[in-house]
DNA sequence: GTCATTTATCATGC
DNA sequence: GCATGATAAATGAC
């Protein structure tokens, strides 16, 4: 089965590799990376409201309707999580700077 | 209100500004010169985001940036590589 | 799982 | 028009 596929308006053409720089060892190649649609994002980000930490299930169903890989929803949660703590620094941080707001 | 103020963070989040030349010049300074490693610890990078003014994160975008710019382009940075590896070599003698 | 990265892309400065 | 800082996918260490 083949799992990528993107509907969404502009790309691709997944599966493109990039070639890494590779000091003195043999030439890796890594997914291109490819910028996911506002409706994939919708989704995504609803689901994270529900819950930061995603099941199997709901990370299957998700990735079919997305036509995402599981692998990309589960990396997707990951990157989403780290991205909430860092907002959340910052705006410990801001509000730290600004006792009146 | 609240929605405001969190709206304001997701908006904020890409208000570039660049940073002042002396910030540039102590992050060029300490890159050029562990060009073998140019990777700071996280205390490295406490240090020079309190120098420059600027926070820790920061500090990461920019050598991220800077790492990958370098590497892809080393002919671009020759030039600028020439002038700190001087100004290193100053501070070494002494 | 977290988390520091790499890489491409985005948005702005000038 | 690119330079530059910040963010979004993707990888790998642990």
């Amino acid at each position: 089965n083949n799992i990528n596929n993107n509907n969404s308006n502009n790309n691709n053409n997944n599966n493109f590799k990039t070639v890494i720089f590779s000091p003195a060892g043999a030439p890796r190649t890594r997914k291109k990376r490819c910028p996911y649609s506002k409706f994939q994002i919708r989704e995504l980000e609803r689901e994270f409201f529900f819950n930061v930490y995603i099941n199997k299930e709901k990370r299957l169903q998700l990735s079919r309707m997305l036509n995402l890989s599981d692998r990309q929803v589960k990396i997707w949660f990951q990157n989403r999580r780290m991205k909430e703590k860092k907002l959340s620094r910052d705006r410990l941080q801001y509000f730290s700077g600004n006792p009146l707001l | 209100a609240v929605m405001i103020l969190r709206s304001r963070f997701l908006d904020a989040r890409r208000k570039r500004r660049n940073f002042n030349k002396q910030a540039t010049e102590i992050l060029n300074e300490y890159f050029y010169s562990h060009l073998s490693n140019p990777y700071p610890s996280e205390e490295a990078k406490e240090e020079l985001a309190k120098k420059c003014g600027i926070t820790v994160s920061q500090v990461s975008n920019w050598f991220g940036n800077k790492r990958i710019r370098y590497k892809k382009n080393i002919g671009k940075f020759q030039e600028e590589a020439n002038i700190y590896a001087a100004k290193t070599a100053v501070t070494a003698t002494n």
